[in-house]
DNA sequence: ATTTATTTACGAAAATAATCGTAGATAAAT
DNA sequence: ATTTATCTACGATTATTTTCGTAAATAAAT
């Protein structure tokens, strides 16, 4: 339940991809790599940057078939709320609220988009009522 | 109106500190970057990374005195901005609502955070509502 | 069995970012 | 004028990330 290795960008581009097509050869992998970005990106290149990942712990590995199946060894939410957490820290030093505006100002948001985070902000506070404390935490 | 350059991990630490306490000596912001961080920072490694600021324009430099003044040379905003679309489209694959629903689901947003959002979609909503269309855009 | 295609392992180079030491410049203090 | 303190310029080092070439292993095709 706890992992602090953080993906770096390429890393997480290869995650985004274990996480969208579930277990892959690296082949796969690559290809879709290659698809996904401008550039050409080198199978080697693709092969090693997995099998770092595999030391860090981020992959896991199935090699008993000739070819070895790599899978994401981390959840794709936790994951991704740790980077946002640490992008919110980094950028907006801390306030959720003030990323929200920002996200939600800057980007085209249509109509739909927003009475879909309505709904979700009416269950966010149902929650809360439910469950109300459950706040503290040493931020410093 | 157009500043493409990235600013890094620690640039932003600098431009930081110079949007929040204006234009300021490189001892200034040494300082303050020590308090803010664990480790200390070497006063040169500071002078350097402001030097290199220069160069690519993200600070402008006052020099008639002996001891230079440096200021932010791009927007907080739309700096942020920029950091943000960039952070949605690799960690979100592009879609901002999915963002702000982990950004509020998992941090600690108390009730009033949730009302200030709620006003905040209103606002929205009726900008959307007087002004519809303008909601073309080359779209991927 | 030999060739061919594909894969993994390994190491190293290239690119980028961050840190810092040292020397020289500048001005203030004595 | 000499010392002292502070600052800038410059170069180099270190660390991290990304990329890729080459060789060895593996299995399929001939």
């Amino acid at each position: 339940m706890k992992n602090n290795a953080k993906p770096t960008e390429s890393e997480l581009e290869i995650l985004q991809v274990l996480w969208e097509l579930g277990a892959s050869t690296v082949r796969t992998v690559n290809d879709e790599l290659c698809k996904r970005k401008e550039a050409e990106v080198g199978y080697t290149t693709t092969l090693k940057q997995m099998q770092i990942m595999h030391e860090k712990g981020l992959v896991s590995r199935n090699d008993e078939a000739k070819t070895h199946i790599f899978s994401a060894a981390i959840a794709e939410s936790e994951t991704k709320k740790q980077l946002l957490d640490r992008f919110v820290d980094h950028v907006f030093r801390g306030s959720a609220t003030s990323l929200v505006m920002q996200a939600l100002g800057g980007k085209k948001s249509n109509a739909d988009e927003i009475s879909e985070i309505r709904r979700f902000l009416d269950e966010m506070e149902n929650k809360q009522k439910g469950n109300d404390n459950a706040n503290e935490k040493g931020g410093k």
